[in-house]
DNA sequence: AGATGTGAAGCATTTCACAGCT
DNA sequence: AGCTGTGAAATGCTTCACATCT
């Protein structure tokens, strides 16, 4: 997902002409500079980066002070040319002949992620998923606050859930702001969604994580990603049909002969760029 | 995603050679015929073919009997030409001059994402997490219904949770061939993800959706799908930076001139495709 | 007219393979 | 010798634009 390059992207860019300045269209530098904007990082690439620095965390706790590229990538699940040219993307901070020493790295991927500065995220909807997102301190914490939680169930208003009292939804907007929230998690059910991201937008959140199932209507400065469950399932129900249908081709192996075979261990990862998520039907949890 | 072509992809596909004849190498149609097994659908359409299902729900539900390209795009925000190819991949169910009907398209569908077969599901680790997905009943039924859950703590054993009981995670190998598991949701901390894995195949899971932050080691005939919230949050957290850094050369706009200026609103989805994700520590919640 | 289905062009990402530093 | 960093080739996905069918 997962992921990448989903069509939508603003394409256009700025606006053609110049806003304001009327005048002849001719010779101005324009036109086709919009589109020179250098994205730098391949949006995939960055997905990746994030995944590098959790398995240098790991190395670093383990006092291990160089790796090279091959080690890297066999913990990360991607091969070693893939993750030398995802890291040239950000800079060269390798040792050839050596490696990569693994604070170095650390901090150069919480620079490139913009991890230095702390984000502070607030939480919409606390349910279940809700729960599990503003609970366990670990999670959200390396970076990510949690600043706020927002429910309708009068019940939990005022209920600190990991540490953090419950709001009205009717107050995102001027808590959001107070707060200086920049990054909000839907985790509301599918109807109350649109209109918790309205709000959240007008509060000045700018980055959006979304677990209900639309397709979030939001003004062009605002990101959003969606995670969705259900689309994850029937990704994974194509493929065990499609596997059904290889195997009626060769027969071969049949029956139930269980247990994993040679014990042939792979990586793995989603195996794909899933752009739109949706589901079938509400899965997010309750309110 | 979000799910395809990952670096990683069994390349190789089927052994080069004929697995049975031993004759004679030459002629036979082999070698190169191994790589013509046509993946058909693109890992991406996949992803989308699901999202485009929920919208059709909907319509169906509204009693709506036909779309256009053009409508179902906007629904699932996408544009009509990239719906249009996703759906050729399927076949041609449409009508040139008036659309597709509705409740076609969704049966088509069906049978593509393999939903026709329900597959049972397994949650492993009954946390916040865990309690989420087994407990919306709406969520995994519409074609997942959950047939086991499993925890290590002896508090949680026997309680049922969403109507079914907790059973111990050392009896999954049991269970899930008793049940006739065939995907695994693992919601466990990091620690115990790799060994429930394990267990969960060799009870005869063939795909896997993985919420720990880990790369999970499978034979290679179980299909693994990643969902890592802490990579979500840093990949919004770099896209916050590169805007900032945007703003930052042109002066322009400055002030927190609150609120959605136009209200322009686009469509939006995951900008990107994520093979692999991970996370910076635990993220997951309790066991 | 109106909308689908699809070759072909256009981009993006991945992989190869090797020059170049330590 | 070893390993990084990176052009260039290969692959895959998206968008265009139009022939084709109703």
């Amino acid at each position: 997902m997962t992921a990448h390059g989903e069509g939508e992207r603003d394409e256009a860019g700025q606006p053609a002409d110049v806003p304001s300045g009327s005048g002849s269209p001719a010779e101005s530098i324009a036109v086709p500079a919009a589109r020179e904007r250098a994205r730098a990082i391949p949006e995939a690439a960055v997905a990746r980066l994030a995944v590098y620095l959790r398995v240098l965390s790991g190395l670093e706790e383990r006092g291990t002070g160089t790796v090279s590229s091959e080690e890297l990538a066999a913990f990360a699940g991607v091969n070693s040319a893939k993750l030398r040219k995802d890291l040239s993307y950000i800079g060269s901070y390798g040792t050839r002949g050596v490696g990569y020493d693994v604070a170095v790295l650390i901090g150069q991927i919480e620079r490139t992620l913009g991890l230095t500065k702390k984000h502070r995220v607030a939480v919409a909807g606390i349910g279940n998923l809700g729960h599990a997102l503003a609970n366990y301190g670990g999670f959200l914490n390396r970076g990510f606050p949690v600043a706020a939680l927002f429910d309708l169930d009068p019940d939990l208003l005022d209920v600190p859930v990991g540490g953090i009292p419950v709001s009205s939804v009717d107050d995102i907007v001027e808590v959001c702001r107070e707060r200086e929230v920049t990054i909000g998690v839907i985790a509301t059910p599918t109807e109350g969604a649109q209109d918790v991201c309205d709000r959240l937008v007008e509060g000045g959140v700018v980055c959006i994580l979304n677990f209900a199932p639309v397709v979030l209507q939001v003004p062009e400065h605002v990101e959003v990603r969606k995670v969705d469950l259900a689309v994850e399932m029937q990704i994974l129900s194509f493929h065990v049909a499609r596997r059904n249908q290889e195997a009626m081709v060769v027969p071969g192996v049949a029956g139930t002969d269980a247990g994993p075979p040679g014990g042939g261990a792979n990586g793995n990862g989603n195996s794909d760029s899933a752009p739109e998520r949706g589901d079938v039907d509400g899965m997010v949890v309750r309110p």
